[in-house]
DNA sequence: TATGCTACCAAACAAATGATTGGTAGGCAT
DNA sequence: ATGCCTACCAATCATTTGTTTGGTAGCATA
């Protein structure tokens, strides 16, 4: 286990005052990241932010209303990144790179937090809520369609785009349990590492 | 949300009577991978077998006990599983379709439960029994090391070996949430599609 | 008949935890 | 000065839940 800042992060960043309602956010992702949604109770989470449990219930209707705000994070920054980088891609191959390096990003880089916990928490919300997100993602699923079908067309990837994008969903959501940034291969090595995977190889 | 068939599976089957035990664990893995562990109590499992709850604890320590017998069992019948499979393959391509079509078959064939609780509880686990079941996967995951690496040698696969290998772990844990079994591809051809992905093409 | 073991039950305990309620300090507008 | 709103707190409630304890019916053995 490495040690890894473990403070609440109530001092206020470089982007200056945060409310009560986000610094509650922040924290709440970064500990149900942590330690799972279940195992986190409203005491630990004011303690985080410096308040007393009942005060929380002032800013959210209960504990689930912060873990959809959560994921609802989450969420929103992806479809932000993807929408940044997209412009510069010209091809379907960069395109296809662009949502590689994006989604990989949002598991291992700054707010992966956020990332962990929609994909490790899903169930803990419920249903009603669940599909909520499904449609808020909607969009973002289908630049990967739409790249991914492409691709196919011209003979970049082999397999059903479909499945392609569904296996890798599954394949991102679980690098955070073994990728080593310190290790073998740095981010930008394990990007190429899975195109490499996916692009079927002219030797 | 499909009816699925949602009472105590309690009726002793073909195979024979089942020990108090064993149904604990039968159904434990059930309910965990329906409802996960921790919404899962020791009085919904108790009934589920027609006991009382406090007669659990005559078979098992405590709730963390039933949860790494369904977590080993689930690492037994996987191994079990693949070296059947392995000895009628020949080359390293057939031994990888082994593996694949093995490993997809545990999360979606008719034991998914084990292999669902193994992947989603892993985290309710406490550490120590965590290492104690690394150690039992081991000798599994070296068939995929040794395997991935052949086809690697050999062309067959481009990326790393080990990337490969982490990144289909992820990938085929996560396939019970999309893979419709009635759908657009039966089982073998989505063993078709994945290793269709994998291997690098020759138009 | 007496002994002991297996496999359970009824009841209760203790801790954790999400949520509620009444109250209040401080700021701001009238 | 008054009224009102924001943002909190102290205290407590109600429920859930894993676990423990004492007891016992049934059965086999001696």
């Amino acid at each position: 286990m490495s040690k890894m800042a473990d403070k609440p992060q109530n001092t206020s960043k470089a982007k200056g005052a945060q409310s009560s309602r986000e610094l509650l956010i922040e924290n709440a992702a970064r500990l149900f990241a942590k330690n799972g949604y279940n195992k986190t109770n409203m005491r630990e989470l004011a303690e985080a932010v410096g308040m007393k449990a009942g005060s929380i219930f002032y800013h959210f209707k209960g504990k689930e209303e912060i873990l959809y705000a959560v994921m609802q994070q989450a969420i929103i920054d992806l479809q932000e990144a993807v929408q940044k980088d997209f412009i510069h891609a010209k091809t379907s191959m960069e395109r296809l790179r662009v949502l590689v390096r994006t989604e990989l990003e949002m598991f291992l880089g700054d707010h992966s937090s956020y990332g962990l916990v929609l994909i490790h928490e899903w169930r803990s919300l419920p249903v009603d809520l669940q599909e909520n997100l499904m449609a808020m993602r909607a969009e973002y699923e289908s630049f990967w369609n739409e790249t991914l079908a492409d691709c196919h067309r011209q003979g970049i990837i082999k397999a059903n785009p479909k499945i392609v994008r569904r296996l890798l969903n599954g394949a991102f959501s679980w690098v955070i349990y073994w990728y080593e940034p310190e290790g073998e291969f740095n981010f930008e090595q394990l990007v190429d590492e899975v195109m490499a995977m996916l692009v079927a190889g002219r030797d």
